[in-house]
DNA sequence: TTGCGTTCGTGTGCGACGTACACTATCCTC
DNA sequence: GAGGATAGTGTACGTCGCACACGAACGCAA
């Protein structure tokens, strides 16, 4: 908070304070960023803060400004508040980011704004590209120890599926045994009695998330999903397949 | 930044923006946190933001209005923008945390401040409780894969304060051989022709810490230092004391 | 000078975890 | 029913975390 009592008059300025947020979504076995065009560049979905919304409120409603969406897991980034970094006027922005199941991509209402791969990614406004590339450092180190990755899938989801979301992010190939010794290992995900029946090849069972704690926005690290590890396991049951995209089947729960 | 394009009126509504700095330092094997007196209740170092200043700027000004000081490390924590939290108007701020070693700590013109212990706080204004936990989290989770904890320390330290320094954080004892094997596999301290004669037991020798790679305010994590570990060396030779609080000795480098 | 209190400095062994590595099972399509 | 594609499954070895005890070097007091 300020010093009410010392508040000395210049530091009346105005200061415009914003907020922007870096939209990452899982497409085609590629990280995405959600942008919208602005003059002859790309800008991330940003907006003023009004006097009487908070913050994180005021990251969904400039994302909702850009595309619809629902579900967003949110957490703050990092509050940008170099001088020159808007030149018109000195602006302070609280940046956040955001992660998105590529199922409720479709729900989006995209308007002007498309979906950019955070490797090729287009020119873009003011320091923009450096908010994402802090951002996507961020990702990654999360994901290593924290469970943020299960927001950018369903709720239901075969282990193929979380592997890959785990590659396209930290950009490298993972053990397929020991990520899902792993897995069991740390008891966060239970298998549900579906398949589903994919265009070629076995069917997969599908998982669900089961959170041992709630990961929450400002909260400090927690739990783990690293990469790889070892532990005796993965015993998930030969199952019953029928036919439909998915299917029940007699489960056999996975052991802890 | 803000689109500027699609300001609303309404955004312009007055905002104030102000920063928090919590100050730690070590003082005689614990925590402390440096406050200021406000009202009935302690206050942490802030002040609002003036327009021709940087964040970090702002902050250290704020914790120079305080008490004076140099050679202060400091990062940003969190930005929090609730609409309660300071009951006259609508106040977001931009939270910091410093570490300053306890030598500096008598190069402070401490006017109205104080050094508190963390595990015995005073009443506090606002949500500066809440703050301070946040940055007291943030810390001990730092310190485990940063090599932040030498900022609490002279230039030149023994081993043994060092180790000093992550028990009374972490709030737990550490092994002394086998914090000192992991100090010597990562190869973040090299020894000094120095020794500090202790007021009783036999002298220590000096370190200085040695960067791998420069902590950054914005970083992403680095290097480590953790807790314990294994690894064979730990053959800092028998030194020649003589007199003196500070005495060169003839030195033989740690091997890597 | 010697004995005592205090702090410094030094290795080993074991359990847990990370990681490398290959084959069978089940589906679809032709 | 053969071939292509994806799912599902164990073992072995190296590294790391961690528990654990004693001699060395100093100051001080008797």
């Amino acid at each position: 908070m300020l010093d009410t009592k010392r508040a000395e008059p210049h530091t009346m300025t105005p200061i415009r304070v914003g907020v922007e947020v870096v939209v990452f979504t899982i497409r085609s076995d590629a990280l995405h960023v959600l942008l919208a065009p602005r003059d002859m560049a790309w800008r991330l979905p940003s907006d003023a803060i009004r006097s009487d919304e908070t913050l994180d409120v005021a990251a969904r409603r400039a994302l909702a400004d850009v595309a619809g969406a629902s579900e967003v897991w949110l957490e703050q980034l990092f509050t940008f508040g170099d001088l020159q970094r808007v030149p018109a006027q000195r602006t302070i922005s609280i940046a956040h980011y955001a992660l998105v199941a590529a199922e409720a991509v479709s729900e989006l209402a995209e308007r002007d704004a498309r979906w950019w791969p955070v490797a090729a990614l287009p020119l873009l406004v003011l320091d923009h590209r450096r908010i994402i590339d802090y951002a996507l450092t961020r990702l990654r180190n999360k994901l290593s120890y924290t469970t943020v990755g299960f927001q950018l899938l369903p709720q239901r989801f075969t282990l193929s599926e979380l592997q890959r979301v785990y590659e396209v992010i930290l950009g490298r190939e993972i053990d397929k045994r020991n990520f899902r010794r792993k897995l069991d290992a740390l008891g966060i995900v239970k298998p549900t009695r579906e398949q589903r029946v994919s265009v070629s090849g076995r069917p997969a069972q599908l998982f669900r998330f089961v959170a041992t704690e709630a990961p929450e926005t400002v909260g400090a690290p927690e739990p783990i999903l690293a990469a790889q590890a070892p532990v005796h396991l993965a015993r998930i049951s030969p199952v019953v397949r029928r036919r439909g995209r998915i299917v029940p089947v007699t489960p056999i729960e996975s052991a802890r």
